[in-house]
DNA sequence: ATCATTATTATGTCTAGACATGAGAGGGCA
DNA sequence: TGCCCTCTCATGTCTAGACATAATAATGAT
């Protein structure tokens, strides 16, 4: 028997956290010991084993089980999954921030501005009466004087009357939207689309070149607050981890 | 002074749980009483003005936390974000399973499967000696027989020898790898590309046409596993919630 | 005035023990 | 055999109390 030294894998500190339990369980299933669809040992008998309290080793499955690593279920117990969920967070960046992370200077500019009612294919989307009342906007977001996002947004003026005062000249109805409306269910579409001519145009693409677009339909409440479809530069990429 | 119904709002049930003190936090973030960037009170403050233990709001605000609507910090106390994170988890289904879900019968064709020297372009990507060896494989997803998805994948045969032995005519890579390999870092990259050729033909699609591509990279413990470049069918598109 | 040190405070985590809940297992009865 | 009821057990959650930690505020020394 080796005196594991103090930062090999299974040499666990003094004090067990519920980090060293993820680790310790991680380990075990990277390493084959326990294999796609095995049951795990209970919390209680974990808790023994690598000394620590059960609420410990409880919290640790939890997360590998939010994690989409583990599936668990009360009298059947913990088992690894066979088929893990392959999922990841995704986190849409305000475009400033993802623009200025990248160290590029931004710049807004507004291209259009109106009131008007809803177009039909979004009364739809949003659930609203035939003569509802929207804010239609057209912008652009700039890296580096480069057009790198056009941002196309209708905001719904029943549920947000303060949007119909704004002008969004100085600044984009994302950010202002982001600091006024407390918070919100959203809905994310990510796909691929020929650009339409206006969108081709503020961008620099050929008409019906691929143009990624992001549409996000936003909620407060159940009540319908906005929809945006960004259509990004050529070459964009999405990306995420984990 | 009035005594609030049972699924008032505001009423708490006998025992005061986590998911209480979600709704109690939300509805006042909702409601405007903690508006974007305010100091919510401290966790025993909120113990006792809910009537649960200190632990059960801990949980609480650290689920909120992780959810994006609100920042903590040691000392600083808990705050409204003002920028609530856009955050939404994206879970990437395995194709057989999102074409059954949709009600389709699941088809599954392999086109090529051949062992060669790693391209120059992935070494790049995955950090690979210039000799590596890797697996190449094309094969489409058929969704009620039309073409859903053509995945192009590449595996890494140090990493994980055994898929040289496999051959690919009845189950897709994916699914086979899924099974194998315990579990493993992803990263993925979503986008819109001109559609190449090859592709195009498989999908029917026009050359150059707009084809959503989503690119995943797969570690294990550090070492490259596998590369797919996944390319939907036209008018795909990649939806999430919250 | 400036910088280093200490105190304070809110969150972060752990523990031991308790009760709640959901679901599988087993038994009894028709 | 087939159905329903109860039993049992693993997870789910809560509590009260404790110590850990990070970051700010206050303090003291230069």
């Amino acid at each position: 028997m080796t005196i594991p030294a103090e930062d090999a894998p299974d040499a666990l500190p003094a004090r067990v956290g519920y980090l060293d339990v993820k680790r310790a369980v991680m380990d075990r299933i990277r390493g084959g010991i326990w294999g796609p669809g095995a049951l795990l040992p209970g919390e209680v008998t974990l808790a023994e084993e690598l000394g620590c309290a059960r609420a410990t080793v409880n919290r640790a499955l939890t997360e590998l089980s939010e994690e989409g690593i583990v599936d668990r279920k009360r009298r059947a117990g913990t088992r690894v999954r066979t088929a893990p969920r392959r999922l990841a967070r995704l986190e849409i960046p305000l475009v400033r921030e993802e623009i200025e992370d990248g160290g590029a200077a931004y710049r807004y500019a507004l291209i259009r501005r109106e009131i008007g009612t809803c177009p039909s294919w979004l009364r739809g989307r949003l659930g609203l009466a035939a003569n509802a009342k929207v804010l239609d906007i057209e912008c652009i977001h700039y890296a580096d004087d480069q057009p790198f996002q056009v941002e196309e947004r209708w905001i719904v003026i029943d549920t947000i009357p303060a949007a119909a005062t704004v002008d969004f000249t100085s600044e984009g109805p994302n950010e202002w939207l982001v600091a006024t409306v407390p918070f919100s269910d959203i809905r994310v579409s990510l796909g691929a689309e020929p650009a339409p001519e206006h969108v081709a145009d503020h961008l620099g693409l050929a008409p019906g070149e691929a143009v990624f677009t992001a549409e996000r339909t936003t909620w407060l409440e159940d009540q319908p607050v906005t929809f945006a479809r960004l259509s990004f530069r050529r070459g964009y990429r999405m990306t995420m981890e984990s």
